[in-house]
DNA sequence: CGAGTGATGTCAGCGACTGACATCGACCAT
DNA sequence: ATGGTCGATGTCAGTCGCTGACATCACTCG
């Protein structure tokens, strides 16, 4: 392991290092450049000087090599969410860890490069959504365990994400100048706001 | 027009009639007896005595031919939005409005098949994620053509969405017997008191 | 020094999906 | 009636996503 840590420093090892790192920058830049669909496996294993077979034992499938850092965000959200004060209403609970998880993103431009590369093709806007529906059943799960019961678990959940979901598309729209925490914020009251008929 | 009226009728075409609603059976049978990766579309043709190619041409893909109905859904829904009220709050005209749309659900027993089937398969509940999300944003697009301005419309869009999603599931539970309209307004109401804290 | 390990490569194959073209009853105009 | 058009289907060949089985070979460890 230490041996493997130098070598991948100094980068003398039998292969290049950071193998994932390059497929995913490979992917995203010839998404960008000729759209997902004209844009083949093998192509973008021979960018990365990798084969095809080596792709897929990264990741599941084409889509999957944009979405590295969804384990990383569902992590940070799950511990920032047993942080919370467990007598606070669940809908707190979950707004607050939300706002906690947010740290993890890329900088701006990048998340919003990200995004325009998914907007572009269905099949990868079906995958975010997943992603985000799984983020929704970890974080009802949760509060079940705390002793929140269904359907306020689920609900409480499914909106958290709605509110997360309109928070990050501001967060990343152009010219937004505004930080995401304070955009998560005023989503989540206009949503009260408009929940007090 | 006329003559292929009765030819369909009578059944004695050149073709056997309803070559889609074949594809559409035989697919949900294979589905649910052998699971859906163990399913070939040729296999499905098979079964509807046609071939390959003419369940791509009904079907834009192998998960597609589960979502039928779901076109059908968003023109209710969209029609029911238009029937509410433009001055009550946004929240409750998407209410109002998901709540009339679950006239369109097959009987109880053929959801909860279908939904089964679904929640089996990742890339079927990919599918489902999408079609929903479409219908939010069809939702949010009519709001703002009335007038409803973002970020309220996207969130009253999405917030409907998530309520719609619960009530569904709990309509399909096993031993529910309250009806759709009942789940879906106790679920809508859970949220609004959620909300208020 | 030899055995084992792990990241990668090679190869063959299946199945989803597509474009181009063929078929052939039904329908229509003359 | 006759010929021409049309529309639903079939045939065929090909690309690409994805997988299992097996090979390679620098590195490591005993």
């Amino acid at each position: 392991m230490t041996a493997a840590v130098i070598t991948t420093i100094i980068g003398m090892g039998r292969w290049q290092p950071d193998a994932m790192g390059r497929l995913q920058r490979a992917a995203l830049e010839l998404y960008r450049d000729r759209g997902y669909d004209q844009t083949t496996v093998a192509e973008i294993a021979d960018r990365a000087e990798l084969t095809e077979r080596t792709f897929f034992r990264y990741f599941a499938d084409k889509r999957e090599v944009l979405f590295g850092g969804s384990d990383l965000l569902e992590q940070r959200l799950l511990d920032a969410l047993a942080a919370t004060d467990p007598a606070s209403p669940p809908l707190e609970q979950v707004a607050a860890a939300l706002v906690t998880a947010g740290e993890v993103f890329a900088d701006r431009a990048t998340s919003r490069l990200r995004h325009e590369v998914i907007s572009a093709h269905a099949e990868l806007q079906e995958r975010e959504l997943m992603k985000l529906a799984r983020l929704g059943a970890a974080i009802a799960d949760t509060l079940r365990q705390r002793g929140v019961a269904d359907p306020l678990a689920t609900l409480s959940a499914e909106a958290g994400i709605a509110v997360f979901k309109v928070a990050f598309e501001r967060w990343i729209a152009k010219a937004e100048k505004r930080s995401y925490d304070v955009l998560f914020r005023d989503s989540f009251a206009e949503l009260k706001a408009a929940a007090m008929n």
